[in-house]
DNA sequence: ACTCAGGTATCCT
DNA sequence: AGGATACCTGAG
């Protein structure tokens, strides 16, 4: 069990943010987290303490930077002060992190979210790593790898209910194992170039574009603009978000934005 | 029953 | 280039 000090360190407001979709509360205070081809347990006894059931070698290892406790958040949400909605909506998620999660596992998430709900896209993504991922017991399995999905037949797939993304999902799984498209090039590519080469896959557009580059590369100045963030820029902004304000940041404040516009509309 | 969901590919003009 | 349209399926 290690214990984790950290300001800025929500995982409710995490496993809420839409930004990972196996991170579940499982009882009060309890969630389970699958990635990295673990399954950690996470308890959060009260709002100041975050234990987590792993060895503090492997919270080194692995989870400080997936949970990226490296970076200062405060300076992001100092930096919405004179903005009367983004102060509010950065103090209603200032526990939010921008996680360090697996590009390949963000490509295929984001592929099959297109026109779904969060939820929808939970039991997609779930179905698809029980018929496809490791066994890593308890009823918990890891996410495909690339020749697993690249190997299952469309039919396969339908059984997941991604519906017309299975294609997708087929198409993008067999660029990458033939080597044609090499994920493990991409973290070299500045934001522009990166999005240009993520486009290129099959069922990826902008906005999953930027999802992939924000969650899976940290690259923390891609904005995803999503129904949620059109409806609040051409509400509140006039259809002109001042995204200059927040230059190399944006995706950051985009999730401020888009957690506290669901917890406005009842979805938190 | 019916709309809409954290969009994208395709087909137009 | 930019706009309209079809699209699987489940949740509300």
């Amino acid at each position: 069990m290690y214990k984790i000090s950290s300001d800025n360190l929500d995982v409710w407001a995490i496993a809420k943010s839409g930004q990972c979709f196996r991170m579940n509360e499982v009882s009060t205070g309890v969630f389970s987290l699958i990635a990295m081809g673990k399954v950690l347990k996470i308890q959060v006894p009260n709002k100041d303490e975050c234990l987590l059931d792993c060895s503090e070698q492997e919270f080194f290892d692995i989870w400080e930077n997936y949970f990226d406790l490296k970076t200062d958040y405060k300076q992001f949400i100092k930096s919405t002060a004179d903005d009367e909605y983004l102060k509010e909506a950065s103090v209603y998620g200032s526990g939010v992190r921008i996680l360090n999660q697996d590009p390949w596992e963000m490509i295929i998430s984001f592929i099959i979210s297109q026109r779904k709900s969060i939820p929808a896209i939970k039991t997609s993504i779930e179905k698809l790593c029980a018929m496809l991922g490791e066994d890593l017991g308890d009823g918990y399995y890891s996410f495909p790898t690339v020749s697993a999905i690249a190997q299952a037949s469309i039919e396969d797939l339908l059984t997941t209910s991604v519906g017309y993304r299975a294609k997708y999902l087929k198409e993008t799984a067999l660029v990458i194992q033939s080597g044609r498209f090499d994920i493990k090039m991409l973290s070299a590519l500045d934001d522009d170039a990166l999005l240009e080469k993520l486009l290129e896959l099959s069922g990826v557009g902008k906005k999953v574009a930027s999802c992939v580059m924000l969650f899976g590369f940290h690259r923390l100045g891609a904005f995803p603009e999503d129904v949620w963030i059109n409806k609040i820029v051409a509400n509140r902004y006039s259809g002109n978000f001042p995204r200059e304000k927040y230059r190399g940041y944006e995706g950051v404040i985009q999730q401020y934005m888009f957690f506290y516009e669901r917890y406005l509309e009842g979805k938190n």
